[in-house]
DNA sequence: GATGAATGAGGCTTCATTCAT
DNA sequence: GATGAATGAAGCCTCATTCAT
């Protein structure tokens, strides 16, 4: 989409191109108006998860896994997410858009960081963390892992015999166990691997 | 450089736009070439920060500082790297050129694969680890976090106070005390956080 | 047309560049399709000539006029026709576009191949002539005339006295001589020279 | 050549391009000189053939074949001969070197038309023949279905089965016989159609 | 005399944007 | 409200020509 011309965007919407530009004033609004979209996609698969977990410590345990999946199923918003940094993107986007979008964006933040507090609150994460900081540490490594998986899998698997789906989960498994407190560790185990992938690939 | 172009980098180089193609099949040659040399000065620092270190933990240790380090010095090649993975970025580039860019960064790769391997065998980090996938993991968080200082350091500040830099230093902590041995850790201690980010970003 | 530059062209269509563009693939579409035009023109006046005629070998004399009259009235197209065979005209010709322009070309020679091969069964040209064959060899030594008028008229005027156009008719009627049988010339009387290019040459 | 560029002749002359300005002063200069050296290859040609012919009258039945094997042994030759005339091919050349090109051109001419004007005072070509309308008349026929068989031999035979050399073949002959007076063909015989073709076609 | 690195004008093409209907 | 034909600025690339060595 980032590298999609107006015309097979147009096209793709079956409207034409005249039409396109009736609501959106340029194509980085259009753009950012359709990433916004994905951030809510997102939003709502974490809040889903979140609301079918039974603990929060569970919760916290599915977000990579439900990234994954929102990975999986909508890829192309996953794309846009990466290439919205891209700078050249921003520059003849309206204010009013950039405005809505840091608020879909802040939406999104709130319910990890929010949960991430929560976990710590209840003693399942080690006390002396930010949930801040602790979000973006998350985020941030299955942001860029995912990234290699969309780009580089078949790369890294023929080269060198890796999985980079095994990656991740090890990543996210490696940031669990360093955040986690030790009561955690005795009452809910340690962070089971790959299992959560395995489940998440289900169509 | 990514969004410049063949005249600008032509008046940047003080050469002209037909000579940059004496050299240059196309600007993506051009620009996988210049990116090279980015690779190989990434390289050497490591390199040289591992000579410099006394033991092969304390070359691990440094990993993250010389990347940041790097980021600091060499911003642009930075961008490089992370816009590399755009697509469209690879429709028109030789294939001279491309395995010429593997080589150069399977030769990087190598480096870290290769310390981390050390690491291992000499017991400083967990012997169930598999020296690629932990430098993958090491590799793409550091990466993820520097991209978010480049772009959205100032908006993490005044959003939410949180200082990004330090987020990557406490990223770089966690994964560190993840996969370090019980030994290494009586042996060096815990990984001190914030300091060398501080001595690192000395001029 | 065929060293105009795709500026010039659009500013004669007067159209923008970029609308050309909306019509054609590439520049040598734009050629092709403009020649196609030509051919079209030519086929009909062969056509018309053709209906015109009281009987089948006055219709076959008219040829060479006829295509002496196309000549004159579109110059630009009878360039076109000669440059068309100009290698590198054919590197970025959309497919359809040429099998388009082949049958056009195809429709063009159906009609003087197929009068040449009823002048043959009405006993006017001789029997053992090939209907293809002959009609490549007046098509081409025409073209090959016209082409000296179109360039070299003045040269060989002023070098050597000679009127190229009184060649091109002394070169059909030596043809014409050549190919009717016996019959035809008792019937119909010699080719009578010049005068049907002084015919065609009225406005 | 009419399409290669600076740097491809210079490589194929294994001269340098520099070398190459230092000797012609355009590249349209260079055409213009290596294409004379065409002509002189044609002329001396034609020459040897009028001096080995027992005859002026085998001398002139021997043009049309001497021209095939120049066509098959110097075919890109013949092709600057054809696209010489290209417009836009006269816009840079030096006055010498047009000055030279007409000199060699007609002395190439002068060797055609003072054979045919002693075929016409032996009484073997008809009377009323102007020699150098003939002489227009045969080479410019003889040059168009040459071209032919230089861009669409294969064309022509897979589509309806027509073999254009023997159409070259052919085409001479008639023409032969058309300005043959009848005594020389009491004397020498028809002209022999296809036969000079495969004696030219060996190596 | 010979070189070849450097030049820059000019060509073709793309595509976000506009506007008359 | 919707359209899509038209636009033109801007991009990448080519190549004949030059000139310092």
């Amino acid at each position: 989409l980032q590298n999609a011309t107006m015309d097979e965007i147009a096209e793709a919407a079956e409207l034409s191109k005249g039409t396109l530009y009736l609501y959106y004033g340029s194509k980085e609004d259009l753009y950012f108006s359709v990433m916004m979209r994905g951030l809510e996609i997102l939003h709502d698969m974490f809040v889903q998860s979140i609301e079918e977990a039974s603990t929060t410590f569970e919760a916290i345990r599915q977000l990579g896994p439900t990234y994954y999946e929102f990975f999986q199923r909508h890829r192309n918003f996953f794309r846009m997410f990466n290439y919205f940094q891209y700078p050249g993107m921003h520059k003849q986007v309206s204010e009013e858009m950039r405005q809505l979008c840091n608020n879909q964006s802040q939406k999104l933040w709130s319910v990890v960081i929010g949960l991430i507090q929560k976990g710590i609150q209840e003693g399942d994460l080690k006390n002396e963390l930010n949930p801040v900081e602790t979000s973006i540490i998350l985020w941030s490594s299955s942001t860029a892992i995912l990234g290699r998986i969309d780009n580089e899998v078949d790369q890294w698997r023929s080269s060198l015999g890796v999985d980079l789906v095994e990656v991740l989960a090890k990543s996210n498994a490696l940031l669990m166990d360093a955040i986690m407190t030790e009561e955690a560790k005795l009452k809910y185990g340690q962070m089971p691997d790959l299992q959560y992938v395995r489940q998440s690939t289900r169509p």
